[in-house]
RNA sequence: GCUCCGAUGGUGGAAUGGUAGACACGAGGGACUUAAAAUCCCUUGACCAUUGCGGUUGUGCGGGUUCGAGUCCCGCUCGGAGCACCA
């Protein structure tokens, strides 16, 4: 029997579907173990070779773990709701649902020819209603909290209402919006609307009043991480600043937490580095500043350095800033006006390009409080209105912007720091020794800058002139789109006032619409909805939720798929509790990863769930990218010229499908077909005959010619070819381009192992005692592939299995006490050639039901020897060195380096291990 | 600008501080074959020597620690990623 990957593949696949082979149920009498992929969206285009790579290498994790005993979950679902598919229904009217169940179909028929091992039974859909009815439920939750900043946890708003009726706004310790101050009787007093609006200021789901993005060209509000550089993400179309009426969730109450939860996980530091750099903590003070002539206004500022206050020389308001109307006066009003206009005139992203320095005097003076000197107030829009307080006070010497702005409108400068030269550029280092800084009660001269810091912040704290603040850059979420394709709210207006729907009512299902467009009053596309109203005929919201909710939160409902009383039960949280090992791209580290960990810990201040970090351990796999290949045509010509030769003409690259080429080498018959217009090509070849393509590295995609199929990739050489081949390409999290050149060396192996097995149609293994040698070769594979799984080094495991069945092959190893072992080795690997010869062996049940195997030490230990050296005659070190090395060469070696020697010289006795040609290991 | 990561043959990449370049691709040579494909064997960092063992050099650059450094420390150069008027 040849080995014939079509067969065995199919065979097995449609096998393991009819056994359920890996359907998972809770066994508390197994250890669980939780391999989690990120689930995909399901684009138009199907998988490329680049997708599977991460799902491989979870895969043979999690068959490592079910050889290792684990109860292992295994699951994968799809993150179905997103943009393409609303812009594919614009564009062609056909409904959303229908694109992504076909999509769906599509990915799920080129997993399933990978050979993964998941539970499709617990298959997910975040556009389901029975899951969508739980990112509701979660949110209608979040409607009901708010945070209490003293338990550190969110709290029924009840709880909230009934302080407020109480003691009105003291004692509140509350996240919120704004800082507000009623009595109980206020309280009470309040219409409901009023009310209302002071609830939306502490609930951790609220309608705001925020600055968004706002993109003109997709309709709709973006998040955060959902622009980079003033463009949006999908599509890269610009994106303005725009005041709106928006869902928001309240993440911001979560920064601290989502930032000592990172100390606690095994994520890589880079990833760890993003998310505290998004999380953005600093930690400062609030200082009051009172204004000159005007005893109505204190201008609150923050600043993270404190000990430079006796360097400030001006202060700047952003131009948003409640402060600017109150502190320009009537002299500057016009000119102040004119600024303000000439701002809102620019999109953020001109603003941040012109990268000028602008700005204008108010015409007030603000009044230091420790030297008591007198500074002007500037506004200008290099300071942020939605950091700290949106104004600051500016230290010019040691900040480089406030240094720029001194700078173009001759304000003074004072250097703080001996030493540091300001004449040409600031000092903006947190280091050195403070000098001009002796501000009568606070003397800061001769001090480290971190002890300046300290000792500042102190006394402004003692002094009533400011507070220790820390400050975060993490804003709140805004939870609101004005899309179609995504999850209504649960949510009805009743006289303007916001009210949950029942929860009984859930799921609110997604109404039909004629058009996935907004309305012609500007209205989002739910607007198109006929009776988008409750039974009692209230209006409900016309916003569907984000992409990321429906991605916040579907690890927990893999865990229990099919419960309709609750997102997870108890008992399935308590058995699989949080993710072991999650694998999938950096590309998350902003968004998902933050909003599932908040969704998570809002989960488990509530009580659902028992862990409070979702994923444990984070792998984040490397970016397949495209190589691409290129022919050479002659200018205005049919004539190609190939690599070697092509400087010696006028030429001009063109992309070449890369599929129609084979390690670099054009198929020049299959060019001429590829396109019409080439039907007629010329080639000037290299000597040999063949026409050579010249390459580059750029991303995989279908303009460049250079996608790869794992359809094409299967058919050829098989899913165990391909899925070795995408783990010895290099390491895991590394970004790659994909090469199929190499994919022969991968698959002639495994012919290799077959032919360890059979030969000509006979079966060669028999029950013979394996040689010492074969033992050896096996137990060391053993102790590499057990180590090398734990450590994601892929790559290295499946050179070790070419070394061994290649030790094996020329020791003539029959024995079925090697070649057993073997096949449970490679199992997760290559699952299906294992599987069949697992059968062959005479096994009847799965080979994922095996043992892994054990080294054993013993067959590895290398015979050694005791040499005894000496020096002027004396024997003076023992000397540890392979039996087969003889005295007088382990003497000569040993004394050779006369380095080595002299450092041996004048010691104890003690092991000196020596190979051929040098002392390699010296054990103390 | 700040932070993090990286730099090893023609290529992808191996090396708990201990024989650098595992494994694979590519290339060259050979066997088998009428021929090709497939398969098998040998060579393959560079330079020198080569009818024989061999020698020199070599992990981006410059220092340091060490008997011994691709690996550890300090200072650069280059490349990638994240954050970025965040006070």
């Amino acid at each position: 029997m040849e080995y014939n990957h079509r067969d065995i593949e199919s065979r097995w696949q449609q096998q393991w579907k009819k056994d359920n082979t890996y359907k998972t149920e809770i066994d508390n009498s197994r250890k669980k173990y939780y391999v989690l992929d990120m689930f995909p969206y399901p684009s138009g285009a199907g998988l490329h070779v680049g997708h599977p790579l991460g799902y491989i290498a979870s895969d043979i994790y999690s068959r490592f773990k079910r050889l290792q005993g684990f109860n292992v979950l295994h699951p994968m679902g799809y993150d179905a709701y997103g943009l393409p598919a609303e812009q594919y229904a614009i564009q062609t009217g056909q409904h959303p649902e229908k694109t992504t169940n076909d999509n769906i179909k599509r990915y799920k028929e080129q997993l399933e020819k990978i050979g993964f091992c998941y539970d499709w039974s617990r298959e997910l859909r975040t556009c389901d209603p029975g899951y969508y009815k739980w990112t509701q439920w979660a949110f209608e939750r979040m409607f009901e909290s708010y945070y209490d900043t003293k338990l550190n946890k969110a709290m029924p708003i009840k709880s909230l209402i009934e302080h407020f009726e109480k003691e009105g706004s003291k004692g509140v310790n509350a996240a919120s919006g704004r800082e507000l101050t009623f009595t109980a009787d206020e309280w009470k007093q309040m219409s409901e609307k009023e009310q209302s609006d002071v609830l939306m200021n502490y609930r951790l789901a609220y309608l705001g009043n925020t600055m968004v993005n706002w993109c003109p060209a997709l309709g709709t509000v973006l998040a955060n991480d959902e622009v980079s550089e003033g463009v949006s993400l999908r599509g890269g179309y610009p994106v303005e600043q725009k005041l709106m009426y928006q869902w928001c969730l309240r993440v911001s109450a979560y920064a601290q937490r989502l930032l000592d939860g990172l100390e606690t996980i095994d994520w890589t530091p880079s990833l760890k580095e993003t998310q505290r750099n998004w999380i953005g903590r600093s930690e400062g003070a609030e200082m009051k500043f009172k204004v000159d002539g005007n005893d109505d206004v204190v201008m609150e500022i923050f600043t993270t350095r404190a000990d430079t206050v006796m360097g400030v020389t001006f202060m700047v308001l952003a131009p948003e800033s409640k402060y600017v109307d109150q502190l320009t006066t009537p002299e500057q009003r016009a000119e102040v006006d004119e600024y303000i206009n000439s701002i809102k005139h620019k999109t953020e992203r001109e603003r941040m390009i012109e990268k000028k320095v602008t700005g204008v005097f108010t015409g007030s003076y603000a009044i230091n409080p420790l030297t008591g000197k007198k500074i002007p107030v500037w506004v200008s829009d290099y300071v942020l209105a939605g950091y700290g307080t949106g104004a600051i006070m500016a230290v010019p010497a040691h900040d480089s912007r406030d240094y720029a702005f001194a700078k173009k409108f001759n304000l003074e400068i004072i250097p703080l720091i001996e030493g540091a030269d300001v004449s040409e550029e600031s000092f903006d280092a947190k280091s050195g020794i403070m000098m001009n800084s002796n501000g009568g009660e606070l003397n800061l001269n001769g001090l480290e800058v971190k002890d300046a810091i300290k000792k500042a912040k102190e006394f402004v704290e003692e002094k009533g002139i400011g507070k220790v603040k820390v400050n975060y850059r993490l804003r709140d979420a805004i939870f609101s789109r004005q899309r179609y394709w995504g999850e209504p709210f649960p949510v009805y207006y009743k006289e303007g006032i916001p009210h949950l729907l029942s929860e009984d009512k859930l799921p609110l299902l997604l109404p039909e619409v004629d058009k996935y467009l907004p309305t012609e009053t500007g209205e989002p596309p739910l607007g198109r909805a006929k009776n988008w109203v409750t039974e009692e005929g209230y209006p409900l919201e016309l916003c569907t939720m984000p992409g990321f909710a429906g991605s916040s939160a579907y690890y927990l409902r893999y865990m229990d798929p099919h419960n309709s009383e609750a997102l997870v039960s108890k008992e399935a949280d308590e058995y699989w509790r949080n993710v072991d090992l999650y694998i999938g791209g950096t590309e998350h580290a902003t968004g998902h990863l933050i909003y599932s960990r908040f969704w998570n810990k809002f989960l488990y201040d509530l009580g659902v769930v028992v862990e409070e970090e979702p994923f444990k351990k984070l792998i984040n796999q490397g970016m397949i990218q495209g190589r691409s290949n290129f022919v050479y045509r002659i200018k205005d010509t049919n004539t190609f010229v190939t690599l070697g030769k092509k400087d010696e003409y006028d030429v001009t690259p063109i992309h070449v499908d890369v599929n129609i080429v084979s390690n670099d080498v054009l198929d020049q018959e299959a060019f001429k077909k590829w396109r019409p217009e080439y039907a007629t090509a010329e080639f000037i070849t290299e000597d040999d005959g063949r026409y050579v393509c010249g390459w580059a590295v750029e991303k995989m995609s279908k303009s460049m010619f250079n996608v790869v199929n794992p359809d094409d990739i299967i058919e050829k050489y098989g899913a165990d070819t391909l899925r070795l081949y995408e783990m010895f390409l290099g390491p895991l999290e590394q970004s790659k381009p994909w090469d199929t050149n190499g994919i022969d060396g991968v698959n002639r192996f495994l012919r290799k192992l077959w032919g360890l097995y059979w030969k000509g149609g006979e079966w060669l293994v028999d029950d013979s005692e394996p040689s010492k040698e074969s033992l050896k070769s096996l137990h060391k594979l053993i102790k590499k592939v057990t180590q090398d799984i734990e450590n994601f080094s892929y790559n290295t495991s499946v050179a070790a299995f070419m070394i061994c069945v290649g030790e094996l092959a020329s020791q003539k190893c029959h024995s079925r006490k090697v070649l057993e072992p073997l096949l449970i080795l490679l199992a997760p690997f290559a699952p299906h050639i294992t599987e069949q010869l697992w059968h062959d062996l005479g096994n009847t049940t799965t080979i994922c039901d095996a043992q892994w195997p054990e080294c054993n030490e013993e067959y590895l230990v290398e015979d050694t020897k005791t040499y005894p050296v000496q020096v002027n005659g004396k024997v003076r070190y023992n000397v540890v060195a392979p039996a087969s090395a003889t005295q007088a060469e382990v003497q000569e070696i040993a004394l050779s380096n006369e380095a080595a020697a002299k450092w041996l010289d004048g010691k104890e006795p003690r092991k000196v291990i020596v190979v051929p040609g040098r002392i390699v290991n010296i054990v103390l």
